[in-house]
DNA sequence: CAAAAATATGAAAATATGTTCAGGTAAACG
DNA sequence: CGTTTACCTGAACATATTTTCATATTTTTG
């Protein structure tokens, strides 16, 4: 930590603000150099972090079969109404879930096929 | 709340424990009957909670492109190696990164190739 | 074998997240 | 038009997560 250089063997386009110890300083520049801006890793992150609850899942895999209403998914999922309204609306925010509205009720459904996708490779992963 | 039974209109194979307000008995008990063992929700949750951090999906893009070790990816991160090695267990315990010992060096790379459907999923999902 | 280097780990502090509770809207229906 | 029904929202509490700091472990090197 003592203000140490990295060892630097190649080319550093690139602002170096490696302050830390650096073993393969070209493979650094590479990964910086491919990185993604960092609002898309804060929006891929926001969407993960959504879908990284088991109840938000099975509101999910629920609405795979067809649109339901808020009261529905409570009873699905044996919890409060205020709680499954919570979870739709960080599902909303991040545009998994859409809704239309008939008379009172309003009906949830997926917003696009990412979202199938999504749980397809991740259940693949999860089962090998 | 008050013990309100529910407007049952077809046939509930399932326990009934649904003690709120329910609208459409059918497709409750569909999304019942449907679901998942609660373990891959869980499995898949952990999943996605791990990929919910922009960091990580830093270090998972980063080694999209090859292994790097620890140091390295402090360095592309800008933070420190610790931090990195907490995440780096996370990432681990769900599989999505393995790593191969060389000396005192410990390389990082992706487990298998849904780490990259995922990622790319994801950012379509997010760009549109 | 002792010292150095790379990484892992545990505990503590700061922050984020999920649920409940108690109201608050918006639409329908008498 | 007021009441009912379905849903939303904000605050508060409990729990989980992330980082930092100090220390342990593992492998090389002299």
């Amino acid at each position: 930590m003592g203000g140490n250089d990295i060892s630097n063997g190649s080319t550093m386009d690139d602002q170096d603000l490696c302050s830390v110890r650096c073993i393969h300083a070209d493979r650094i520049a590479a990964a910086r150099a491919g990185g993604l801006p960092a609002e898309e890793y804060e929006a891929m992150a926001a969407l993960f972090k959504t879908m990284g609850d088991p109840n938000r899942l099975r509101i999910l895999r629920a609405l795979h079969d067809g649109e339901m209403c808020v009261c529905d998914l409570a009873a699905v999922l044996e919890c409060s109404e205020s709680a499954v309204s919570h979870q739709l609306r960080q599902l909303r925010q991040t545009a998994l879930v859409a809704n239309r509205r008939q008379g009172q009720v309003l009906y949830y459904r997926l917003n696009d096929d990412h979202v199938h996708t999504l749980i397809h490779v991740a259940l693949e992963h999860v089962r090998e």
